[in-house]
DNA sequence: CAATGTGAACAGCTTCACAGCC
DNA sequence: GGCTGTGAAGCTGTTCACATTG
């Protein structure tokens, strides 16, 4: 029954079976200690970060502590090499290339937005399906036909942002699945249905404005 | 310890504690719901609500229990009744206004968005700091200067959605809070600190696409 | 002494099984 | 037969306490 002392009991568990919401919180991490990074601090305590991001200490260590013992007793974690070593574990290590689907007034915010570049993001390239918006300029992309979808493959995109109307979306989706891509940001109200390899976030503005007023 | 023979055993006891996830997926079932009763579909069970969802039949069924009963067994939910329901819970019942503060390119997208009227929501007022902005007309409405955020006072607009830079963001939240906000949904990339009676919901983009390469 | 790393207790949420009703 | 409503079981994630280290 112990995990680390006797490996693989099981094939189907996970070998350290890591929480959805530890990942989910890593991103935050990698934010506050890159901006720490760059104040040059050299060190920060689970307490520290924990009053910044208004979460436990023992959370933050927990949540480290799955990935390896990055930090030094007494001291804290020391900033740069864990700033790394989260890049490392998130697979954020190098330029992560998006297409960005949908050159709205959504797609165009998205294409211009300047926080993605903290985790190595760039939209490498846009489409939309309105011929009044293919070959726009946006920024220094050119709005492509999103029936060349497909050439995502040649190109080894392998994320995409869909920022398309709900009607649009899920045929989209299965387009990008063809054109092979893995992970997809949702920005529109819908479900979609994709297959079980490809991994679907989304985010919903509306309905998170829609929670508020219950809790006021 | 029977909560629903026995009420108020503990002043700090709620009646019935409703998980916070429940609260969350109501406004799923409520934009789901809406566009059934486009359909005139009348009645609806909850395992073709989760099919469309993807979520678990029993997982619906417990978090509208919460509430009440609202379906028919053997047949399923009523549609329209339970959209009425769902509203009333969530107090999207009339009109809510909310004040956009940031009108560059996101703030603007969120202007046009039209994915709130579902819930009812309304952007009544757009605010911005940057002089240029200040007069712009987006859509019908005027950007107004946000050293003006305390006439939210008077305009009892008690929601806000804030579309400014993480640097701006807290200092515009404390303007928001002085002016008489009571929730905010948070588009930058940072951590609010606000009152306890205020309630902030972070949307951080970036974020969420920052977990996508390590599912992939 | 200050802070991490971690098993264990705890809390919260999800899933199940089935009684009750249409 | 079909479907809801719900206590109970099971699971996941959080918090705690403390041993351990610099």
């Amino acid at each position: 029954m112990n995990v680390s002392t006797n490996i693989k009991i099981d094939e189907d568990m996970k070998y350290h079976k890591i929480p959805d919401e530890t990942i989910r919180r890593m991103p935050m991490y990698l934010r506050a200690l890159s901006l720490l990074e760059q104040d040059a601090c050299q060190t920060i305590s689970s307490r520290q970060l924990a009053q910044q991001l208004h979460l436990n200490p023992p959370q933050i260590r927990k949540d480290l502590s799955y990935f390896g013992a990055f930090g030094k007793r007494g001291i804290g974690y020391p900033v740069q090499s864990t700033v790394q070593q989260i890049r490392k574990i998130l697979k954020l290590d190098g330029t992560q290339s998006a297409a960005l689907i949908g050159a709205g007034r959504l797609g165009t915010a998205i294409a211009a937005y300047p926080g993605f570049s903290v985790f190595g993001f760039e939209v490498a390239s846009i489409f939309d399906i309105a011929p009044k918006k293919i070959g726009k300029k946006i920024g220094a992309m050119t709005v492509e036909d999103a029936a060349d979808l497909d050439t995502l493959k040649k190109r080894k995109i392998r994320l995409a942002i869909l920022a398309v109307p709900a009607e649009a979306a899920q045929s989209c989706a299965e387009a990008l699945v063809q054109a092979g891509v893995k992970g997809i940001l949702n920005l529109s109200p819908s479900c979609l249905a994709v297959p079980r390899r490809v991994k679907v976030v989304t985010i919903d503005i509306a309905m998170a404005l829609g929670v508020l007023p219950y809790y006021m």
